[in-house]
DNA sequence: CAACAGTTTAGAATAATTATAATGTATTGT
DNA sequence: ACAATACATTATAATTATTCTAAACTGTTG
């Protein structure tokens, strides 16, 4: 099956319509080896620069979030301005490059499983996920 | 010694002048006993709502801020579209309630220690936070 | 108390995101 | 295949959080 065709099926599967331009963005997201992080400026900007495509900036955020709300993407939470997303939607942690504004994956094994030894009563834990901060320099940057 | 003379002391000791606006900001945030999480939005509620105060909005984010820098304040990194405060400059982690968007301090003695195995070259640790996301009912939000 | 540097302020500017309402397109039933 | 419908896209306006600006103000130093 076409990496289209599989698209094609994903996006039905779940309910949304399989159109053109959710198509291109999928291409753009999901037919790659590695994960891919990016904030909605970056996948606008691959779109128009690089493909040389005119999505409407309203549809890349619709759709971003339908795939968020699907769960074909992760929203990670960063100290910032902007939202990152994440296309490895595993639960994992990351590195946060503050001299870049770069996101890296950080593979789980790399992190030792943190155990909660209480949580706040009547809740449940949806997620935890650790976030390391790193720079170049001597700064203390937070 | 008064507070508010404690307050003179340290904001001139870290050469931040002890101006009106800054003390009155000083009395929210650290006249208190228990930890305190804001918004810039909250905190200016508090001064205009409850303090019957008026105190630019300008204002407000510049001792932020500045208390920020000095390292009085702590950011907190949220998925949301705004920047969290916490009183509490201490390393620790934090409880994130989806249902009310409250922060809530975990004490370190909660979470073993997080150690990182191996960290991206050439670059140092800033600081590692691990936020858990929590909700009441059986929904996965993220 | 004068001079200076640091601060506050209102309002404008910017940036990220969401809402709106008209137009366009995929799907469904016939 | 085709009309009807529901869902999507779009440009643009609106909103929200935050930063910038330049003028007025205030704490500090000599």
């Amino acid at each position: 099956m076409s990496k289209n065709a599989e698209f094609i099926d994903k996006l039905r599967s779940s309910g949304l319509r399989p159109t053109k331009q959710r198509l291109k963005i999928c291409e753009v997201l999901f037919n790659r080896d590695k994960t891919f992080h990016f904030t909605i400026n970056d996948l606008s900007k691959i779109i128009s620069d690089k493909l040389g495509e005119k999505i409407s900036l309203a549809t890349v955020y619709n759709t971003v979030h339908a795939f968020k709300n699907k769960g074909y993407l992760k929203e990670i939470s960063i100290n910032s301005d902007k939202s990152y997303f994440d296309t490895n939607i595993s639960n994992h942690h990351h590195f946060y490059d503050q001299d870049t504004n770069e996101l890296i994956d950080c593979d789980n094994e790399l992190i030792g499983n943190v155990n909660i030894k209480k949580n706040i009563t009547g809740k449940k834990i949806n997620s935890v996920e650790v976030l390391i901060k790193v720079a170049s320099d001597n700064q203390n940057q937070n």
